[in-house]
DNA sequence: GCATCTGCTTGATCCAGATCAACCGAAAGC
DNA sequence: GCTTTCGGTTGATCTGGATCAAGCAGATGC
């Protein structure tokens, strides 16, 4: 009975070929010939819980880590116990990048839910990269997008003031997890409020007001770690510098 | 005469294997075979001046480009007019590396002075790097690196006041001019108290005030745009949490 | 040369959001 | 079950830095 358990297990494993994120995750547009390649170097590790880390700060650089279920988040922690998050990663998301120049990793990551976590070691990846142009292509588009993505939090901590910065991380939240096949309007959050507010560089009490402002304004209803969004224009409309009242644009 | 000129232009030709920065740019730890490949990609464009575009934002991506002299300002804009600057980018360092994902600039590029760029065709730069494992390397580190930066100025946004963002800024430029062979201590900046606000999301007068109050504590010497630290080290005690008095670290 | 403009500095005032404090309800420990 | 703990909410107060306002000195234009 174990026997056959293990072995069924072993048939229906975890696999880049048969993994529903493979639109969103490195083997995005390789031949299948290059996923069956790029799998064989994953190492796929059992289940970590809540508070398991994948790295901590100061230890060497090996891999890459992908979210495969649940999720992560990255900080940068500083010497008195404070911490700045980086980022939270859903699946899909590659964990690591910011550590391949340096080879040692600089910030933390730890896992908020239990999450499947797959593992890339870098330099087999890097082999493999040079021996297919589109997974190099893919490797570049991967680092890029991350870019991209910490130019949009600097534009965030820069510009934006609490409303808009709690507004563009729900919706950012909310595309991301549609992305994944999940509800847009109706998620769990699974950070706490004062990961979020360390996140977006606002104080917990803020967050909370800010949460609440949004409720009474008929813009969505939360329920602790559950988020509705009840008008999603309205939230959107949030975003820009859709500045209401008197507030005017920081700094030109 | 003018004839001899132009041979002579052409025998010393700016070339990676003769640039200064080969140990900071691109070309870093190439052999020499492979420098040579990677020049003959590399299109050197007549002195930009001030104010001149590398690129704008919205306009579609083809190359990235390198300072080899002067300084070039990165800078998303917003439709108001308003902008967030991205970035101030010295003789050696890559601009454009945020638009290889979706092959669209979506920050602008000026010069700050008259400045020499190269310019290095993205998809020639791509195949030569699957071609050569080591600069195919020092792209991925080239990136990663990009990344760190940006963490870093996320901390920066995010938890520190506006006189360690303000001593960051100025260690920080101190450092890179350093690299380039300049003086650590007595340096000349390119960009305007503006742009350094705009930069570090602070106002104009803040910068301006916090200028004086290094000035009044002996720190360094303002005339201008010409900076000379007096005593590296207190500078240097103001960057970390080295929070002086009631300063709290903000969320944890 | 003089006039204008632009970037920078300095002072006065204001306010968004931090900090401090108290409370509440869900979940965890016993 | 009860108690403790912890995450979250709400209210009161405080403050760093923004905003407003004015003046000043190089730089630019004529």
């Amino acid at each position: 009975m174990t026997q056959d358990k293990v072995i069924s297990f072993e048939t229906i494993r975890v696999a880049c070929k048969n993994c529903t994120l493979s639109t969103l995750c490195l083997p995005m547009g390789l031949a299948p010939d290059d996923v069956e390649r790029l799998d064989s170097i994953v190492k796929h590790s059992k289940p970590l819980h809540r508070g398991d880390y994948l790295f901590r700060s100061g230890e060497n650089f090996r891999s890459l880590f992908v979210v495969k279920t649940g999720s992560v988040k990255t900080y940068s922690p500083s010497e008195e116990g404070g911490e700045q998050v980086l980022g939270f990663h859903l699946p899909g998301e590659v964990i690591g990048l910011d550590a391949i120049d340096t080879e040692v990793h600089a910030c933390s990551a730890r896992v908020l839910e239990t999450s499947a976590i797959c593992e890339l070691p870098f330099p087999r990846l890097e082999e493999l990269t040079a021996t297919i142009p589109s997974l190099q292509h893919q490797m570049y588009r991967l680092l890029s997008k991350e870019i991209s993505h910490d130019t949009e939090m600097l534009l965030l901590l820069g510009k934006k003031n609490a409303e808009e910065r709690l507004a563009t991380f729900l919706v950012n939240m909310s595309r991301r997890l549609h992305q994944r096949g999940l509800s847009a309007t109706d998620f769990h959050l699974s950070m706490s409020r004062h990961e979020i507010g360390n996140y977006l560089g606002l104080a917990v009490e803020t967050v909370s007001r800010i949460f609440t402002r949004f409720q009474e304004e008929g813009l969505l209803k939360v329920d602790r770690k559950h988020v509705q969004f009840l008008n999603l224009a309205g939230i959107e409309a949030v975003l820009g510098q859709a500045v209401p009242d008197s507030h005017r644009v920081r700094s030109s």
